[in-house]
DNA sequence: TCAATAGTGTCTTTCAGACACTATAAA
DNA sequence: TTTATAGTGTCTGAAAGACACTATTGA
């Protein structure tokens, strides 16, 4: 390095063109239950490079409009959902000189849950073809481009580990749901059955829930309807709920 | 965007400083235990900016030597402390437009634990001051410059946190250690004392350790001396430890 | 009244907390 | 023989699993 007398000098003469850096992107998997499956959203590209593959929405941070990275991921989120408020987790940091052909590059991964009422797909600016994909069964026509398969299937990880702990899989739901769907949804999320007895336990003692007042007539007996209380939006449960012991 | 007709059109005409783009940092907190403290290392600045002030130690890809972000971490990791096998772990990574004087900045954190016995605090080739502070009494003349005492904290945290249900905190150990430095190190990551009987039961039973058959004589009774398995280095417990309920 | 879904009662199991107890060495 | 530290026996308590049970509706 230079030897500058000050650090005003020192930042006028930089210039991070003179440097040779890696690109840096957010990617993300925005995931809903479509059809009692748990799905991602897939988009197909419609610009170079992988042109016409699919892969998970995402693009570079727009260093004029974006304050902070998770802005570059709300940004994102609402083009291709209309959606607003919803779960937004960091999940990993992947960058390497291979997964990209541009050259070294750096993807922040991000994971979004969208209750299944509220979306609105919208076209994004570029028209680019969009859909929801059980994140089980990828047909071979959507095999992921770069190396999105991995940055799902992290993901998913994630998402499978903290549903048994956590409150997370609460925000897949509508503004009001029954326990039973609730038990469904996080049956979907965790990938086995649960006890309705410890399931209902579980949510009932740990103040995450409230009543709606208001009762669901589908089936035969009406269901109450419940919605989420503020108070338990990050609650952590103090063991995990494991489904069947044997 | 221009139509190109193929990919390797548009790749031979893709210049990445056509566009604005972020820096991108690796930084990391390096924790030991010195002193019955938990400690982490910091480095003061060799260069602009924030020349003098004490910081994380870290830096930019090197997008010529580095394969992979996390090699950027060990190469790091190797500079400053010459150790090359330890646990590391990207906790977060944090980008906005504030952060770093030179513009908008990206920096993925890692946290690595080493052995208190394996350290040998090498000097690095800019000749940096570099020391062990303890996290929870930092010095005010040890005021950490940019956002790396927010970044600190984030790995604190997740430390301390993860020592509640998995064996991450023994990497802190030497290669053979007793049950109860080894207790006392859990102790000293969570923050609070724990219960022997519970304690041992736990690490015993879920087979995380062997003995050496050699013991260990300081105290009055010797202790038997373990080493971690290799099955046991990512546990995961199926509960948590608090310490004292009352 | 029966089928289907909602929701409960209650016993068992697992593992952490509490704490009194025993064991083994040095001085 | 005392003292300090290592290490154990065993009871309690909290929350999950198992599963049989009751409740409420529409047909």
């Amino acid at each position: 390095m230079s030897d500058f007398k000050t650090e005003k000098e020192f930042l006028n003469s930089y210039n991070i063109h003179d440097y040779e850096v890696p690109l840096v992107s957010v990617d993300m998997a925005i995931f809903t239950v479509v059809d009692q499956a748990l799905s991602f959203l897939a988009v197909k590209r419609a610009d170079y490079p992988k042109k016409g593959k699919w892969a998970l929405p995402g693009g570079f941070i727009d260093v004029a409009r974006d304050k902070a990275i998770e802005d570059t991921a709300r940004r994102k989120l609402h083009e291709k959902t209309g959606v607003d408020t919803a779960h937004l987790e960091q999940v990993i940091t992947v960058g390497n000189r291979k997964r990209d052909p541009r050259g070294w590059s750096v993807t922040v991964v991000y994971m979004a849950l969208v209750g299944s009422d509220q979306l609105q797909l919208t076209a994004s600016p570029s028209a680019e073809v969009i859909r929801w994909v059980s994140v089980d069964s990828i047909p071979a026509k959507l095999k992921l481009a770069f190396d999105h398969q991995d940055l799902l299937n992290h993901c998913v990880d994630r998402l499978r580990s903290k549903g048994t702990y956590t409150w997370m899989p609460a925000n897949l739901m509508p503004a009001s749901f029954t326990l039973t769907e609730l038990q469904n949804t996080f049956e979907i999320v965790i990938g086995s059955k649960v006890d309705a007895k410890s399931f209902r336990r579980r949510i009932l003692e740990a103040d995450v829930v409230e009543d709606t007042g208001k009762t669901k007539i589908s089936g035969r007996r009406p269901a109450k309807l419940f919605r989420m209380t503020d108070s338990g939006r990050g609650h952590v449960f103090s063991r995990t709920i494991e489904g069947s012991r044997s």
